[in-house]
DNA sequence: CGGAAATTGTTTAGTGGTTGAATTATTTGA
DNA sequence: TCAAATAATTCAACCACTAAACAATTTCCG
């Protein structure tokens, strides 16, 4: 109960425009002010919260203490390995980018091995960038543009790997072997990345105690990156979507025209066949009515009501619109009732590594008394 | 906490296969002996839990009392209104189904108001039957062939009714109107009614705290009902998804051949001119093939490991199952990995009534708390 | 200017619900 | 017949939250 009400709190300060004081927390939470009195000392013993100048003030009464988000206490390391490059960021609390470090290089002709320890390398330069600021880095998180299941990358394609125990190799680094790390598709945590960056911090789900509960758009969308491969996050009230075994989202093979051309997968017809990056370059309007017909299959089958279209797509995204919203017009079951947002990814190729730290963070954020039990 | 604790306690009561003791209980909860006594007392007074004879005994030491949901509390009101008939049903906690009525007529004719009296009378038969019986109807849930939003009846194109309040219809008859009421869709609801017959008992989300956490594959599905059009219900992890605004499913409007048959929604190549009743009766494997495209796009988006059919699928699932399954074999990219399970609906026509009076249960289940302060 | 009103934050007593240990109850087995 | 084993209850202690009083600090208003 007590960990409930410390991630309650923590999230409704995490959340707020402005510093708020313990006073207004309270007032958000409906716990009592000396509950959230004595909440907030432990956070801010624990070096997650720090109390900062009041907000303007009101009118009369004693002036408050404002409330936020250290930006020297847990971090998150974001790793992405990706076709021409490497990448490590550091993200704190807050959610700033505190560090960024990129090494473009082609990483095909690498094993993965070697690719492996060049990311290893980077991402311990960062951690220690992020320690000499005096972060701490709670974990790791690496983005690959493959197939994740059980901690281990099952298939990645365009890096010609296969069963790589990527977070063995990363952990073999000794600047990272006591963290702990995880692996995820590269759409799944380029969708967390856009979700922090644009809806993260208005929570439609623990809005004041209305009678009303049928719940307005919230945090849902499909974020659908088009590289070589299409893959897809799905975002549900502000949760990633995973699938019963890691596996959704792979939009890219999803049939378009069933007897179509023919796929690397086996199939016909598939998406990727007609909005691939090759597909693109040659014919965009057919990329756009192919994407709108996939898309009006997501929309039927789980009422997303935004679409973020990121990768590649993100800087043609006007030039596809018209044709892709034409699709789901007509295709959209419910486009009369309400219509579909289909907009371009706030954020650009950084995205995945983004969401990589953000996961971290966010692990923080959803379980404060795990960080103040390991800081105490 | 304490209406956490009880409905947990509920819980694994219902989920286990012979009457635990309290200490069983206990156990598999890590409350203390002590707590689940309390606990288990106050649900015993409430009448959610009796005492029932002890299982078959192991070895020394003083036997257990076991533990069972009682078939004499609180019940479920299901009901569903459809082209050619009109049901009400009654369940009790254990998910027994304690009454049942059917009335076979045509309801295309009635208009709206003629049907829900019709099924009101019928409704107020079924409490009626019930409450001789001892038991105290929680509330009733209503499944219906149609888009619902915001406790509307939005659209039911085979009913050909148009933004009807079947709720304040049903409450209008003088023995209902004491109760809760809801609406639902018919898919929705049949899939829960599956999810209660099949996966619903072995809960795999509360299993002891083992280590890994790649939930095996739970109870994720997905219903499709084919009547005369189509269906979905998506169950993930034992939960009905109902889409951000609660139009989730409408599996029979995506599409399949683009440039296909135009479909009474307007677009064109939609599932449902292919494998609804009508297609259905002409060509199966037609409807077959485009219900293996159809249901390709679902599991590579969703990585849904199960496929149920239902409805008119059901009976002829044996003829239907070869051709769905090549599609599927050809056109889900992680069917090498894992390959999809497909089976037929366990409950006939009685789906969606069970799983509509099952939401009312289930509520019960989920706030023990909320039963006990009323008939305390 | 000075006191009343307002507002924040802390202190203190009280309460609900859980834990842990000791206790009672009831059976099997040597 | 007594020891061991298991089930359930009792009771004191404790943790975290609540409610209400209180202290601190400001604005408002005469």
């Amino acid at each position: 109960m007590r960990a409930h009400n410390l991630a309650l709190v923590l999230h409704t300060v995490a959340n707020s425009t402005s510093p708020p004081s313990r006073a207004a927390v309270a007032g958000a939470t409906g716990l009592t002010r000396a509950t959230v009195s004595a909440l907030v000392d432990d956070l801010v013993a624990g070096g997650l919260l720090i109390e900062v100048d009041p907000p303007p003030r009101t009118g009369a009464g004693r002036p408050a203490v404002g409330l936020a988000l250290t930006s020297t206490g847990p971090a998150g390391l974001g790793l992405e390995i990706n076709v021409d490059y490497l990448a490590a960021c550091v993200v704190d609390l807050t959610g700033a980018v505190r560090h960024r470090h990129v090494e473009h290089a082609d990483q095909r002709p690498a094993d993965p091995a070697q690719a492996l320890a060049a990311l290893g390398r980077l991402a311990a330069a960062a951690r220690l960038a992020a320690e000499a600021d005096g972060l701490v880095v709670a974990g790791a998180a690496l983005a690959v543009p493959g197939l994740v299941a059980g901690g281990l990358v099952r298939v990645a394609p365009n890096l010609a790997w296969q069963d790589v125990d990527a977070v063995a190799a990363l952990r073999a680094v000794p600047e990272l072997a006591d963290l702990p790390v995880t692996v995820d598709n590269e759409a799944n945590l380029a969708a967390l990345g856009e979700l922090r960056v644009t809806g993260g911090l208005s929570n439609d789900r623990d809005r004041s105690p209305g009678p009303t509960d049928a719940g307005p758009s919230g945090n849902s969308f499909l974020y659908v990156s088009g590289e070589i491969g299409i893959g897809a996050g799905l975002v549900i009230d502000g949760e990633l979507y995973r699938g019963v075994r890691g596996w959704s989202g792979e939009i890219g093979h999803v049939t378009v025209y069933p007897d179509g051309r023919p796929c690397r997968c086996g199939s016909r017809g598939c998406l990727e066949q007609y909005a691939g990056q090759e597909a693109l370059a040659v014919d965009e309007p057919l990329a756009a009515a192919a994407l709108g017909i996939a898309l009006s299959a997501v929309v039927n089958l789980l009422d997303v009501p935004v679409i973020v279209l990121g990768g590649a797509y993100a800087p043609i995204f006007a030039t596809l619109r018209e044709g892709i919203e034409a699709e789901l017009r007509a295709r959209v079951l419910t486009s009369g009732l309400a219509p579909v947002t289909l907009r371009a990814a706030a954020l650009g190729p950084d995205a995945a590594m983004r969401g990589a730290a953000d996961t971290i963070i966010r692990g923080v954020r959803e379980d404060p008394a795990a960080w103040l039990r390991r800081s105490a």
